[in-house]
DNA sequence: GTATAGAATGTAAGCGGTTACATTTTTTCT
DNA sequence: AGAAAAAATGTAACCGCTTACATTCTATAC
């Protein structure tokens, strides 16, 4: 691969010269320009990116961090990103956390070592302590589903809590009086507030809910089978469901339809997230939307905006949920 | 961030032994490797993985080209990918070819720029004597989803052809006897494949192909619902559907049920991929499984065998299709 | 004890760019 | 026309590391 130096000989000017037409940098008048942009045409010249991140402490990446890259859920994440990055000419490093506190970790060193120059990161196990440590570091860091106050214009998350009131809420509108709740993982945060925007939907409704129909799962599929068994051998009665995710709702639906319980004739379900597949499923799932597209460009925007000092249009940083109502739900009947 | 130079310093060696101690490699005493791993720890060293690139001419750093990063497929290939060049400390770049040549082209350009050590595609529309042109190239090349004789070694690919023939047969099995098929865009040379498996089995069975009955589609969800109104107004009776991609499928069905067909009693569906939401579906859709996630694992390794020169266990090229059969498929009732 | 091979360590020249600063050329103004 | 200011170009140091080669040290053999 020719160099900047070939180049130069070959133009008849100097190496800074060069530089200059290949960054539009500085001044060149219209003539030089010309012999050097022939130069590189002759040479087939192309920039050695990595030169120019060593010289430039510039490497024009950005590291992404997502729990899994398939699922139906972080790969849409991605795909904005990546889309935003790339018209400005960025580059994109993807890394997976596989929702371990350790290996979030050192996918985020891994990152850092390779002098991203900004990490866009959705993490599942690691402390808003150490993402704050970590913020406090070199490296801009953006975080998508997280909300850390000392940091907000760097958090981009979705209002959990307002997201399962609704759920709840248009159940709750349908008829339903004993409702069911599948929670995620109750150590987290969004599996907390979600859980709470339930409670509070309850409560508003001067609906009493019985401690027996909470039940946790770990926000995959099997979980939510589990669930729906410990659910039902409770001995309470619920003829509504409110589930963390989708995937688990996905769960709880088939294991419900094991047991020989019709959707949503003997029981509602409502999912988070609007997943694409819930609408592929039969019956279509009712749920939240979470609009994790949007999230991932308003990242990759403030990235750009805020490290790359390209001029950008207003970016959002907390987001609103959506209900969507399907055929998984119906009013209810004794 | 601290340099190897200030780690030399502190521990009163040269830059060439710190260097040493970093790569594993060269001899180094017991005692001064002690000695600069703990300079190292004090200061909190990382190696700066640019500069370590420009020196050494190996970026460590894969580029990766799907076609789409959303959706249930790719993101698969890439979780693979990742997971096995992780593990090896190689970086995964990513790009998305959005299936338009000129994209595709862009992206492949792009990464080579980054001096990636190897580029590992998915591509979609661009040909193959440009793949073949590429594979000349300096960095080496490796192909999913494709089958170019002359880079046999780099391409890892499905039997397309079998994987149809597999399907058409089990219909033909269950007692379907008009059968249509919904094909792919059929300048690609994997939806030839897949229809002409169709072909094959059909003239196995001694069975005669009404061309009213073949559709063509674009791989997508939408496409497949238009292919099915096509089929429906052809005039044509059929009571099985060969579909080259789930997503069609998914669409097809859906169509046929708006129109009030009940499947599979009314007709027979198989599609094609085995994409993970299949099985959510009602009801769950037979296909045929494509391992894509192995075929990611098995590019990985041979970038690691053949560029990295890391020992690996044996690199498959060529997967065989197999038949899930599910229950959007039903034995033949006139 | 000395010569000598082999092991450990050091020296310094790049890798391919960027960029502060110096120098030369061109333009402007009196 | 000549001086000063502005514009264009060139020079060379540096980014943080690797590595061929040179040098020094250590252990072995006689």
């Amino acid at each position: 691969m020719a160099t900047i130096y070939e180049v130069s000989k070959l133009a008849g000017v100097s190496l800074a010269t060069v530089s200059r037409v290949i960054n539009n940098s500085g001044k060149v008048t219209q003539a030089t320009r010309a012999k050097v942009q022939a130069a590189m045409q002759q040479l087939g010249y192309r920039p050695n990116a990595i030169a120019q991140s060593l010289a430039s402490a510039r490497s024009n990446s950005v590291g992404v961090l997502v729990p899994e890259l398939h699922g139906p859920f972080f790969g849409i994440m991605l795909s904005s990103i990546e889309d935003e990055l790339r018209a400005a000419g960025k580059h994109v490093i993807i890394s997976a956390g596989h929702s371990d506190e350790t290996r979030e970790k050192e996918s985020i060193e891994f990152l850092a070592s390779r002098q991203c120059d900004a990490l866009i990161l959705h993490t599942f196990a690691v402390s808003n302590e150490y993402l704050l440590d970590l913020a406090r570091g070199a490296v801009p860091v953006f975080l998508i589903g997280r909300d850390i106050a000392d940091i907000a214009q760097q958090c981009f998350y979705l209002d959990n809590e307002q997201g399962s009131y609704l759920a709840t809420q248009a159940l709750i509108e349908l008829g339903h009086r004993k409702l069911a709740y599948l929670a995620g993982p109750l150590w987290k945060s969004d599996a907390q507030g979600r859980y709470a925007g339930f409670r509070r939907a309850m409560a508003d409704a001067g609906l009493s809910f019985d401690e027996q129909l909470l039940t946790e799962g770990n926000y995959q599929e099997a979980s939510g089978r589990e669930a729906m068994v410990r659910l039902l051998n409770a001995g309470s009665a619920f003829s509504g469901l409110v589930c963390a995710n989708d995937e688990m709702a996905v769960g709880a639906i088939d294991e419900a339809r094991q047991r020989g319980m019709a959707i949503p004739s003997d029981l509602s379900v409502v999912g988070f997230d609007n997943v694409f597949f819930t609408r592929y499923m039969h019956p279509a799932l009712s749920t939240v939307n979470y609009p994790v597209d949007v999230m991932g460009r308003m990242a990759a925007r403030s990235v750009l905006r805020d490290v790359y000092g390209q001029p950008q249009s207003e970016v959002q940083y907390r987001f609103e949920p959506r209900l969507v109502m399907r055929a998984s739900t119906a009013a209810f009947r004794a």
